[in-house]
DNA sequence: ATTTATGCAAAACTTTTGCATGGGA
DNA sequence: TCCCATGCAAAAGTTTTGCATAAAT
């Protein structure tokens, strides 16, 4: 995990420091590709470094998210939430309903309703999130076991 | 309420019994538009008829949100989920990060993006949710108070 | 009549807090 | 050195379960 991460330059311009914490967590995330529930960040941060206490983790997950770094979502059935990586402020997938699989994809053509947005609401935009919900095929072919 | 309402509809079409905790909880759903934390449902709930228990309501909450009728997402900055309505299967809101506010609004334009979608990935889609995060105007007029 | 869904109350988790101490800048 | 951020451990919430009973169909 390079300093140069664009993360640990808003962490820096915000004016945080670079603790420990903060740098297990944010590796953590990366690794993972940014989905992981909180007991799984919390799982892994224990295993690559136990002195990391529990309240860190959630600490650094709500300034992470204030941050605009991650956000948390609502994918597994739990009521746990998953987080996810807002790459550049944006995030989209797509979810499989049945298997709870999930597909990134990038270009989701949001510049004109943006700008139409900050023009009808007066808000600064600084990021979104598009999830689509549906049926993966494979679970379409092999899911007749009603 | 009449019986009428679709999600009543989807509710009988998936076959599922009509009961008082999940017509009080769609009641509850649909007075506050559709966006409301679960401690609020378990509040308003109890309020309308202290017979229905906890446990009814998250069950209750947990089948709408299979269903697709709502949809956890989060939104205050304490970790539970707020509720919102998916009404016809999708959802759109802008949320000012500052004071949690939110705007809804209705045309997305993500037919093309949705067949693309589904022709490229093979999912068959059924609904979804589109989130913009940023200050709305009040917050940046007033919010100099830092 | 048949089940499905419920209420209750306890158990199981998850998240938050307060405060003395340590570690970044 | 200074003060932000931490770890700890307990408290505070929130969600889930198991089971006998009620109530939809």
């Amino acid at each position: 995990m390079s300093e140069q991460s664009p993360y640990i330059q808003s962490l820096k311009r915000a004016g945080y420091r670079l603790t420990q914490a903060r740098l297990t967590v944010l590796h953590v995330l990366e690794a993972e590709h940014g989905h992981i529930t909180s007991a799984d960040v919390l799982a892994q941060v224990e295993r690559i470094n136990p002195a990391i206490g529990r309240a860190s983790v959630f600490r650094t997950l709500e300034l992470f998210t204030q941050l605009g770094i991650i956000r948390p979502t609502y994918i597994s059935s739990s009521m746990t939430p998953t987080y996810v990586l807002m790459r550049g402020g944006h995030h989209h997938h797509v979810i499989c309903t049945e298997c709870k699989r999930f597909f990134e994809f990038d270009d989701c053509d949001l510049e004109t309703l943006t700008g139409n947005l900050q023009a009808t609401l007066g808000v600064q935009i600084s990021g979104h999130l598009l999830e689509f919900y549906g049926v993966c095929a494979d679970c379409r072919v092999g899911g007749q076991q009603s």
